[in-house]
DNA sequence: GTTAAACAGGACTATTTTAACCCTATTATC
DNA sequence: GATAATAGGGTTAAAATAGTCCTGTTTAAC
């Protein structure tokens, strides 16, 4: 059920990589998928989205790769989450109101969004700023 | 990523239709099924689930169905959710350490956790009566 | 006691989503 | 120009979800 997608995870894990390299550092989308074991073309694509969203930046070429794009109290996993997975969606219909049988007569799908909101919410309130301090502490 | 599956939303709707018709009334699974333009045999799975939960009680031969197994602000979402999906694990390592590639150095299997148990929290707070309550009002 | 309407549930299939891979640009350093 | 990197489209593979089928059991009604 509830459950994040392994690109997300991806994802978060690279921007916490990178947080800890330093804001200016660069690096390549190959060292940070020997570091954290996972595939280099699947993360290649978790960068990619985190980059049009703003959160890393990358540089081209030769001696290229990622840096993060933004410091680390301006990115939080909220950000991460709509970068790689895009809007959230707890329900069917929030996608598409045709994928719901009984969209017209449904009785709870305000409840629905509001809970969607309200765990928005919770993902926005923790920043990689706080995310790191929490693990250090 | 984050989204209810399609059997939770069957159970939710078959549970606020039983609570409509009170405690004791005993309903049909192609009636709901029917009502709500649901797939009847995928909806009797359901529903096996939340009696197996004691959400629903059902009555076995000719004139049975299923009733409401307990009054409707006992029964909460996180409730139904349990019932149908068993219990949360919003990330791999929570189901089975070896889905995870860096089970050991992971730096965020805590934070994960907690944000679990808040979404948990947050499901756990609307009962049935206060989810049908919302609507009327 | 036979029939029929309902739940119970195992096993299977189909569909959809997710994960992963392949291949071809493009960019920039040396 | 060779090489090491990102960019990204397209395809395949694997897993999860959704849905179906079939057989059994229970019980009211006749």
């Amino acid at each position: 059920m509830l459950q994040v997608s392994r690109k997300f995870e991806y994802g978060l894990h690279a921007v916490t990589y990178l947080a800890t390299k330093g804001l200016g550092r660069v690096v390549t989308v190959k060292e940070m998928a020997d570091e954290l074991g996972f595939s280099q073309e699947f993360l290649s694509k978790a960068m990619q989205s985190l980059k049009r969203a703003g959160i890393a930046a990358s540089v081209q070429g030769v001696k290229g790769g990622y840096m993060l794009g933004k410091s680390t109290d301006a990115i939080t996993v909220a950000d991460i989450a709509i970068a790689i997975e895009g809007e959230p969606h707890l329900v069917r219909c929030g996608v598409k109101a045709d994928r719901c049988e009984i969209f017209s007569s449904c009785h709870h799908r305000g409840y629905m969004n509001t809970l969607q909101h309200k765990i928005q919410v919770l993902l926005a309130a923790t920043t990689i700023h706080s995310l790191l301090k929490e693990v250090a502490g």
